[in-house]
RNA sequence: GCCAGUGUAGCUCAGUUGGCCAGAGCAGCUGAUUUGUAAUCAGCGGGUCGGGGGUUCGAAUCCCUCCACUGGCUCCA
């Protein structure tokens, strides 16, 4: 008899050998119903795989990230069958799941599949998936199963298999297909009910742009058809969300051709909401000592030889702008830092004046290939709210967190719960890719590590994804569409100012080196707004939205009175508009309501007369009537719940 | 940059296998209406069918090429 502790901390005996799926039965009838995989001793199995130990066990059903991951990577392989048997002769690469639904990357010759085809596939699997074929695990030996993909003329499974230990390698089987995979899988394909095939893309095999691009084809699959109609539901209004549509339509932003692509042209009305950030961002910042400077948005090639941002990027941005008659070289600013240090080093600093807090909405243009762009999140041009604080090795502790402070500060204000924290490190595997010396790099990554310990961050550790001078503490969020994106950003430097050799005379009266610490709370304007658009659905906050109050007179009879109201409200710095288009109160009404303005003020007779006003509040409906001053009130009531 | 897809009026979309002057709704303009909580009525104007080239008696429709956009991949100071 062997022990098996369920998550409870309860301990079952059961014979040795038992599986997953009888330990389920036991239970009950419903979980053996509903379990897709089971975790022993914390590595994932099939329901059928024997346990020969005492173990503690977790099953998992659809309703844990586990279970939804075997399914869905059961259907990769369904879908994989279902490809096979349409498209003789296709090689597979990969074929996870990920986390709404899976892939497959495959390599299907000289056929070439377009969204049409999809239906197609989608037809197979469903078909496929009613014979109700046990997925077959089977060990196999590392030469049998080089011999199997050798016959089967498939490079993409004989490369993966060269990567792997005889010994540990296993077959999955189900039906007619047979893939070299770890597992685990659901019991059988008839536990998939439902199939969508979301979208075609390319992707390079290994993730290496130099090797061949492979077909990668996204799906996603449920145990009940009402699941996925929900599912897809969910998506078309995600996409309603979507702030290249709402920037449109709320007149926030726009794109030109003739300006350039991944070039953003600011409305009023966005510019109106940017500045109101960058307002709030910049009191918050003057209480915490930093100074505002402004640079150009040009510098000379030497700046950026000096910063090592030529050597790493000078091939891969915008190229340079020479003066006509000398030939000299000056490049769009990528990034504000190199300004900043010289603003630093334009005399001899003291430690008495450290730390030296430096920012700047700085205006920055980096070449980002053209299909990278991506409305406001990904562009060529944009605004970081940058800041560059210098000081000495003892004060970086406190100014990071500090710093940290104000980023988290800022992200939970907009209302961003769902943010992570993503410490950036280097790649150990590749040293090239950055400047500066070991002990520079361990001491800058030790200081991040420790502060956000101090605070209690949760963070992930990445390895890679550093900036070529220093590691990174990121933040991300995700935007409508399930896409993470990175805001703010937190970097400890100790290269770069030995780069500009910026120095300050310390209370000993010898030249020191200060650290550099870079940091940008909202990360770039463009992109933080794009995110806020798309987690407010154009909704803003009262006190960044563009207009807050729109005055809609039943008839131009009371458009004098309504004048009246909106001077009252002027003087108490709330902005609004009159609507003073001969229109029916409905069609006022609606109007208003799309452009998600807070609160709207009818007025007519009743309010006249009264010297009141009928007070609607976007999205909500009628509030009813009242005086100006109980709506002025209330409407600071809930500025301040808001802000 | 790469793979796949899309591109018709300011917006959302129709335009059969290539065939008379390219259509609709909304928006816009003009006029009428003076309205009570999500679209008042009527009239009018508006399109190099993304650009260029080609095939054809004839191209929005077929082919080539460039551009932009969408979904991914790679990249992201």
């Amino acid at each position: 008899m062997i022990d098996i502790t369920l998550p409870d901390g309860s301990v079952r005996q059961y014979a040795s050998g038992v599986t997953g799926m009888e330990i389920a039965q036991s239970i009950s009838e419903g979980l053996a119903r509903n379990v897709l995989s089971i975790s022993v001793d914390g590595n994932v199995w099939d329901l059928s795989r024997p346990i020969e130990e005492s173990a503690a066990i977790r099953l998992h059903t659809w309703n844990d990230p586990e279970g939804k991951a075997t399914y869905w990577h059961s259907s990769a392989h369904l879908m994989a069958e279902a490809l096979e048997s349409l498209y003789p002769g296709t090689k597979f690469g990969i074929g996870p799941a990920i986390d709404n639904g899976y892939y497959y990357d495959v390599d299907m010759g000289e056929e070439t599949l377009t969204p049409a085809d999809l239906p197609k596939i989608e037809q197979k699997m469903l078909e496929l998936a009613k014979e109700k074929n046990v997925y077959q695990r089977q060990s196999i030996s590392k030469k049998d199963a080089v011999q199997y993909f050798n016959e089967k003329g498939d490079e993409y499974k004989l490369e993966l298999l060269e990567g792997l230990e005889d010994g540990q390698i296993t077959f999955y089987t189900q039906g007619q297909f047979t893939d070299l995979c770890r597992g685990p899988h659901i019991p059988d394909t008839s536990y998939i009910k439902a199939v969508k095939l979301m979208s075609l893309a390319g992707a390079y095999w290994r993730g290496d742009e130099k090797r061949k691009q492979l077909t990668r084809i996204y799906g996603i699959t449920f145990p009940k058809q009402k699941e996925l109609t929900e599912y897809l539901e969910l998506l078309e209004e995600a996409k309603k969300r979507d702030h290249r549509k709402l920037g449109a339509e709320l007149e926030l932003f726009m794109f030109s051709e003739k300006v350039g692509q991944g070039l953003p042209i600011w409305l009023p009305k966005g510019t109106q909401l940017r500045e109101r950030l960058q307002n709030y961002l910049r009191e918050e910042q003057e209480k915490m000592g930093y100074q505002m400077v402004v640079t150009p948005h040009i510098g000379a090639k030497q700046l950026y030889m000096t910063s090592g941002h030529y050597a790493k990027y000078g091939a891969d941005s915008f190229q340079p702008i020479k003066t006509p008659k000398e030939g000299e070289e000056f490049f769009l600013k990528p990034m504000n830092c190199p300004h900043h240090c010289e603003i630093y080093g334009h005399r001899p600093r003291s430690y008495k004046e450290l730390p030296l807090r430096i920012g700047e909405f700085g205006t920055v243009y980096r070449y980002e290939q053209s299909g990278e762009l991506h409305g406001l999140s990904r562009v060529r041009g944009f605004t970081q709210d940058d800041a560059h604080i210098f000081c000495t090795v003892d004060q970086v502790k406190g100014e990071f967190l500090q710093v940290l402070e104000l980023t988290t500060k800022v992200i939970k204000m907009m209302g961003f719960e769902n943010f992570t924290a993503q410490i950036s490190l280097r790649d150990p595997a590749n040293p090239e890719k950055y400047i500066g010396s070991d002990a520079n790099w361990n001491a800058a990554e030790q200081a991040i590590i420790d502060a956000t310990k101090e605070v209690d961050l949760v963070t992930t550790t990445v390895y890679g994804e550093a900036a070529f001078y220093g590691p990174k503490l990121d933040f991300m969020i995700k935007d409508a569409l399930g896409r993470s994106w990175q805001l703010g950003t937190i970097q400890v430097d100790y290269n770069l100012p030995e780069r500009f050799e910026l120095e300050y005379i310390g209370s000993d009266n010898q030249p020191h080196r200060p650290v550099m610490i870079h940091r940008a709370p909202f990360g770039s304007m463009e992109r933080f707004i794009s995110i806020l658009i798309e987690h407010t659905a154009g909704k803003f906050p009262l006190w960044l939205t563009p207009d807050q109050f729109a005055i809609l007179p039943i008839s131009d009879k009371w458009i004098p009175y309504s004048e009246g109201i909106k001077a009252k409200l002027a003087a108490e710095d709330i902005r609004g508009f009159i609507d003073d288009r001969a229109e029916s109160i409905g069609r006022k009404i609606r109007d208003t309501e799309l452009k998600r303005i807070p609160f709207m003020l009818i007025i007519g007779d009743k309010e006249a007369e009264k010297g009141e006003v009928s007070v609607r509040r976007q999205g909500q409906g009628d509030l009813g009537s009242m005086s100006i001053d109980q709506f002025i009130s209330m409407f600071k009531d809930q500025l301040e719940v808001t802000s």
